[in-house]
DNA sequence: TCACATTTGTCCGTATGTATC
DNA sequence: AGATACATACGGACAAATGTG
């Protein structure tokens, strides 16, 4: 065997907390630790581990941020095993998107290829349930478009549920991703919107949201009777309208990404 | 305004060291702190924000796992602001696969449809640069080969480069992510080819290297020759190949991930 | 409603290891 | 080699929150 092929690894003088969160990560990933379980008590842990609290409190973090645990105070509380790290993953995305390394024109146009992707293996494997979520998340915008009342929230659902649809948790992590993106993004446009002062930006709004519902109402239709090219063609019609929506926003500077932790 | 559209922020009591972490990072974002900066020294920032060492310390963790900061201990060592957060939500998208929440399958088939995406934007939009480092990495990889020694780095490597190609970010975050998963997996078969006491495996090795080698120089010559249903076909039928090769180990249960911080 | 126990959140003092000069 | 600066780590103490009897 070539010596080069030999992988060596880098010395690196762990400091504790990093072999705890590692070892505790371990256990969750091996089946030990399941989703619901509580962790001992970070006293407990410190004896068990035989480290001081500080490192205990400190590998949690790491846990914690990497979207593993969630900790809650008080009696009972404690640190418990979580079931999904995708949003953790999303709102690492947001912060790449905020140290500039990724523009609007950029998130837009990937947006584009990879839910045209997206839908076509929605179509192929959706089933009853998927149509049915759909089409209570189309019924629930109606409602509030009707009401007046901002349907953004929908509106995000909806490209979620088709990447759920597809089978792919692959596909459903990026496009949470990308739509956690878009929808911080669209919030910095909405509050102005519903400016009361400003009736005509509003009415605007009002427009733009029963546009997109009609997209959405099309495209359901298109998945469900199977309609590849039809849905892949209004998908990027409506994908490349709310680019254009976003894109007068794309200049100016915005603001810091939402807490995590 | 219909009150429903407005957003009430929950009630969270705030730990000091998210206040901590939270305002450090909108320092990075906003550009106040540049990459390459160095953070006060722990007790210092303690007495600036007027809290505790430990708040301090739980702070810097958050920062460092976001890939926002790197540690370093010693004399003028302290925490440093990094330039690129991209490799950490690789690794906490290892971790998503790890939770068998991503089987090799899922991840191999959106990983075809989004490289398909890719390598048209790089056929688009690369560069002189971009095709001098992927002709680089194709002779590296040749000499590789020669040598006898395993060139998956290069291999991995090839891909990152089409996506870094494409001048779209979001891109090379998302091939990253792919391709660190893929070269864990890989990584599994690899030592069991190199066993000296199993040549047939090492040849077998060998001869998959040079069918990849193929592949990704037929691919730059796709790419410089701006031939996209070529280039588009051959990536499809290549990422096939070690979509097979992989699916052989997919119901072999994996180690535990690596370390990220 | 009112304690009470549990557990996280926080601060302080001190000691040690490590890298730089 | 020694001094300095810094992260790393431990232990003790108290405050705050939360569920239970």
């Amino acid at each position: 065997m070539p010596l080069d092929s030999i992988q060596f690894n880098p010395i690196k003088s762990k400091r504790a907390f990093e072999e705890v969160s590692n070892q505790i990560k371990k256990l969750i990933f091996e089946g030990v630790l399941k989703p619901g379980d509580r962790l001992p008590p970070e006293t407990e842990l410190a004896q068990q581990f035989n480290v001081g609290r500080q490192s205990i409190r400190e590998a949690l973090r790491i846990l914690e941020l990497s979207g593993l645990t969630a900790t809650q105070k008080g009696g009972n509380g404690g640190s418990i095993i979580k079931d999904t790290i995708s949003n953790t993953i999303g709102s690492l995305f947001l912060d790449a998107c905020f140290l500039e390394k990724i523009s609007i024109e950029e998130l837009t146009v990937a947006r584009i290829d990879i839910e045209k992707a997206v839908l076509v293996h929605a179509i192929k494997n959706a089933d009853e349930a998927d149509i049915e979520s759909l089409q209570q998340n189309i019924s629930d915008t109606k409602q509030k478009i009707e009401a007046n009342i901002n349907s953004i929230d929908e509106n995000i659902q909806f490209h979620n549920l088709v990447a759920k649809a597809s089978k792919n948790q692959f596909f459903v992590i990026v496009v949470e991703a990308l739509t956690m993106a878009v929808r911080h993004f669209m919030s910095q446009i909405g509050p102005e919107s519903q400016d009361s002062n400003n009736h005509e930006r509003f009415n605007e709004s009002i427009l733009k949201s029963k546009n997109t519902l009609s997209y959405h109402t099309d495209i359901l239709a298109a998945i469900i009777a199977k309609n590849q090219p039809g849905a892949v063609d209004l998908i990027e019609t409506h994908l490349l309208e709310v680019k254009e929506r976003l894109e007068v926003f794309a200049d100016q500077p915005h603001t810091v990404g939402p807490d995590r932790v």
